[in-house]
DNA sequence: GGCGGCATCAGCCGATCGGTTGATGGCAGG
DNA sequence: CCTGCCATCAACCGATCGGCTGATGCCGCC
């Protein structure tokens, strides 16, 4: 049986050493190359042709998800396994749409990671638990822009630079309830903290 | 003497409450009404013609802002005192834009409120020495999204959630230099946190 | 050839935030 | 009637943030 072929992208010299090494270790792999952004990773894949491409999200200069659009677009045929730390609705919600075949974390076991690899060589679809939970909720409850009246004001009032106690007083609830009503909003928003849920209100439209 | 005839406008009743009975006690004025938000705010300054109105911003149902600016409209021979609790450029610009004759903190000793309200009547413009500082800075600089590369690079991850050690690592720097360029970035654009740094960046255009 | 803007870093500290868990009441829809 | 969403509140805790002070090196400008 043949290796399957790979190209890493990160723009962390330490990561693409550590899964080049990783890989090497482990039969039934090749690492072909490295690339360290997103330019350099599309170029490569339409040289080297490889089975699949370990891709980092947000590198300086030529960004994850352009590069998987730019390889989707060329009729490439290498499946992209996104590869990041983060997991943020921002990010991954983009990179499945451009094309990614899965999604993993940093984080994740290596076992798991060779499993993916294997899998996306297939064309199989590997999302990290996290993710795929996340999706799902997404999926079923089509919630763009479900925020509540109050849920609206408290953002409104967060998007300018009130904290929580004030926020409170101006509303005249309790501390207590504003951190409730935060909350509910990361969770509707899919983001984890208030500059986040700013930024993806104005994206959506929620905020004049 | 005549007295300087007042409108008190705040949503909290408390606060109305403690200016009307703090006026009260002191020679020279005379409060004539309170109002809980800018409508009412607007119809009782053309009914009773009062001097000064004490204004609060941000209220829910008609903002102080609005409120001013549909006041000087209408020419009404009212002079109007802002009396709020936050300092942000996001709130006193607009609000002097519209034509408001000063703007103090709620937090200012009774002695300057009194002045102030004097002041006020006779159209001299007084303003907290915090305001002024900020506004004598923000006339020397004319600082509009002069963000520099660095600054907008931090500022863009900030706005997808990211937490300062995390931009540190994406961006190869350290933590406090993230720190840093922050609180260089809250300095120029003129508010204290990051959700109100995102929000005013989006307003700018200076995010995408 | 100093002056200012930019980028980099350190350490300390109090304030704030966000997660967690749990609870109550109201109001709508099935 | 029960289930779900909304709004309200509490207490605790670790993580993060932001302010403050101060320092270094680089570069362009006048």
């Amino acid at each position: 049986m043949t290796d399957i072929t790979l190209l890493v992208v990160d723009d962390h010299p330490v990561v693409r050493n550590g899964l080049r090494s990783m890989f090497a270790a482990a039969p039934g792999f090749a690492v072909l190359a490295e690339a360290a952004d997103g330019r350099e990773a599309v170029a490569l894949a339409e040289e080297l042709r490889p089975d699949v491409v370990l891709m980092d999200l947000r590198m300086p200069g030529g960004g994850g998800v352009e590069a998987i659009t730019e390889i989707t677009r060329r009729g490439l045929p290498c499946k992209v396994l996104v590869l990041t730390t983060y997991d943020t609705d921002t990010d991954t919600i983009p990179a499945i749409e451009a094309g990614a075949t899965g999604y993993l974390l940093k984080d994740a076991p290596r076992e798991d990671l060779f499993n993916a690899v294997r899998a996306a060589a297939e064309s199989r679809t590997v999302l990290s638990p996290d993710i795929a939970a996340r999706l799902v909720t997404r999926v079923r409850e089509p919630r763009s822009g479900t925020l509540s009246a109050r849920e609206r004001e408290v953002l409104r009032l967060v998007s300018r630079g009130t904290a929580n106690r004030e926020i409170a007083a101006e509303l005249f609830i309790s501390e207590a309830t504003v951190k409730t009503h935060l909350t509910h909003i990361y969770a509707k928003l899919g983001v984890k903290d208030r500059a986040a849920a700013v930024a993806t209100a104005y994206d959506r439209h929620l905020l004049p």
